[in-house]
RNA sequence: GGGCCGUUAGCUCAGUAGGUAGAGCACUGCCCUUUUAAGGCAGGUGUCCCGAGUUCGAAUCUCGGACGGCUCACCA
């Protein structure tokens, strides 16, 4: 508590020096606002109403030619490019939609005016009004009538041709990103339109959506380690959600046969080109079917957003051609560990999978392993980076697996599957464990098997006691929401599809 | 959390025998009535991320720290 004070100290004087430095940056952009304020004009104006927006100017005129338009536009947006030439002046103006030319000239907008208007800069927000034509070179552009300040800009832009790059200052400022980056903003409406359409084919089958808890008196449906939190007037500590699964699963419980979640998760983990904090996780559970049933949803669904999105199922993903064509090979882990990395894991006994293992410096092999726990390990390091095109995992040992039923074929495993493209998994599915029995016993052998407790693990008996209840038969799919953006817009870190990812606050 | 790499003007970046910092864009002034990375002339606006050390002298070398990137671990 007591080093607060030189921090505090340290922190004004980092102030001052920073009004200073700014100050010195805005000094012009300041005075050109003094002006306006001198010459009674608002420089932060309260509507503007435009006729069109620029992209639809744009297809409007498509044909226009040299001679300008009769009818007049009225247009908004921020000033990217200013090319004065003495009594005329080029320049870019952009909106929500696109980038558009206009142009203005001292003998149309009179004196006062041009005067005015050689007092705004580059980053400025105007509403413009005049006649669309062609230039020589051929560029649509609104020659201007008339021109009003909507909202003064003090700051300067990024760069005009580089653009922002630092990708710090990316991710911090990202409003500037989105400004200047043109591919930036493409890529967060993909994003949206990924998460819509998501909703429109699952609406379409008939599941409807519904919203959990965020806040859980007890974290669960997953292995991750929580944030903590507290309410102040029950007092009592809380966790944000890491799963929404078991919440889903009381649904089921309670007749819903067919639901679905798009929300956030928290897990207090590491962060990576793969992990972030907070990210947005697709749930469904659909009652009476198996797991087979919600791979066959997850292909579908790939495969329709592909086809509404992208149009095309061949996509490419950081320089590999990625086919999504249906339908996606299905093999078992023990099939792929043979298949992929030429590994008889059937034939082979605990202490020489570990052995194995042992060739992989980093993996950690606590004691007591269990099998099924050795051979997930054998799968990630020796077979996930391989798995490059779209492909089923299915069968994975029921020890990693205490949500899932165990399979109809072999005691070992459960009826599981993971999605894999381009050595990542993008899902998670199984037939729901539903035997309250079976389910109790899980949870405490899973609690046995944690080792780092950091965090008490709390058997759900809530949630047990909802399924003595019975919850019907159910295949049930997770989906990571962030991972499919990546792979559908070809961004390399989750940070970028996620607006404002989480970072240290800068404190230089 | 570990390893490797990075941080220089508002932005994009140069900058080595260690001698006190530069370009383009942006900005300021002047010229310019079809430019689009407009052009011409003039102007450098900086805590070289921070702190300590070595040195006559540090953006540059050494150590510590901050933040970021990649990677490994945890995790999805």
């Amino acid at each position: 508590m007591e080093k607060n004070m030189p921090e505090i100290n340290n922190e004004l004087n980092q102030n001052k020096h920073e009004s200073e430095r700014e100050e010195n940056l805005i000094k012009s952009k300041k005075e050109n606002l003094k002006f306006l304020r001198e010459q009674n004009i608002e420089p932060y104006k309260y509507s503007f109403q435009r006729t069109l927006n620029i992209s639809s100017i744009r297809k409007k005129y498509e044909n226009i030619g040299e001679i300008e338009s009769s009818e007049t536009e009225k247009i908004a947006g921020r000033i990217m490019t200013l090319r004065g030439h003495g009594k005329t002046c080029f320049g870019n103006l952009k909106d929500g939609t696109g980038v558009i030319q206009f142009y203005v000239r001292k003998d149309i907008i009179g004196e006062r005016d041009y005067q005015i208007f050689n007092k705004l800069d580059i980053g400025d927000i105007i509403g413009i009004e005049g006649n669309i034509f062609r230039t020589r070179t051929g560029e649509m552009t609104l020659k201007v009538i008339k021109f009003d300040i909507l909202t003064k800009s003090l700051l300067p832009m990024p760069e005009k041709f580089h653009g922002l790059k630092d990708k710090e200052l990316r991710y911090r400022k990202r409003y500037l990103d989105l400004i200047v980056n043109e591919d930036v903003k493409k890529t967060f409406e993909t994003r949206t339109k990924i998460i819509k359409e998501i909703r429109n084919f699952l609406d379409e089958l008939g599941f409807i959506e519904v919203e959990t808890p965020m806040l859980h008196p007890i974290p669960g449906g997953a292995k991750a380690r929580p944030f903590i939190t507290h309410h102040n007037v029950l007092d009592m500590d809380l966790y944000l959600r890491i799963a929404p699964e078991l919440y889903l699963k009381r649904l089921l419980v309670a007749g819903f046969e067919k639901v679905y979640e798009i929300n956030r998760n928290f897990r207090n983990e590491g962060i990576s080109i793969k992990h972030n904090p907070e990210f947005t996780m697709l749930e469904l559970y659909a009652a009476y079917e198996d797991y087979t049933y919600v791979m066959q949803i997850m292909e579908n669904m790939v495969v329709y957003l592909a086809d509404k999105i992208l149009k095309t199922r061949i996509i490419e993903y950081q320089g590999e051609k990625i086919d999504l064509n249906p339908p996606w090979k299905r093999i078992s882990m023990k099939d792929a560990i043979k298949e992929y990395a030429a590994i008889d894991i059937e034939n082979m006994k605990d202490d020489e999978i570990i052995e194995l293992l042992a060739q992989k410096e980093e993996i950690e092999i606590r004691k007591g392993i269990t099998r099924g726990e050795l051979i997930a390990h054998v799968f990630e390091a020796f077979v996930e980076p391989k798995l490059i095109q779209p492909v089923f995992i299915t069968d994975f040992p029921v020890e990693i697996s205490p949500l899932a039923k165990i399979s109809r074929l072999d005691p070992t495993v459960t009826e599981r599957f993971e999605p894999f493209i381009y050595g990542r998994e993008i899902g998670n599915g199984f037939s729901e464990l539903n035997d309250p029995i079976d389910q109790e016993q899980r949870f405490k052998k899973q609690i046995e098997m944690d080792t780092n407790g950091e965090v008490s693990r709390v058997i759900d008996y809530d949630f047990i006691e909802a399924l003595k209840y019975g919850m019907p038969p159910a295949g049930g799919l997770g989906v990571g929401i962030d991972r499919l953006v990546m792979l559908f817009t070809n961004s390399a870190s989750i940070r970028d599809v996620i607006l404002f990812p989480l970072l240290r606050p800068d404190n230089r």
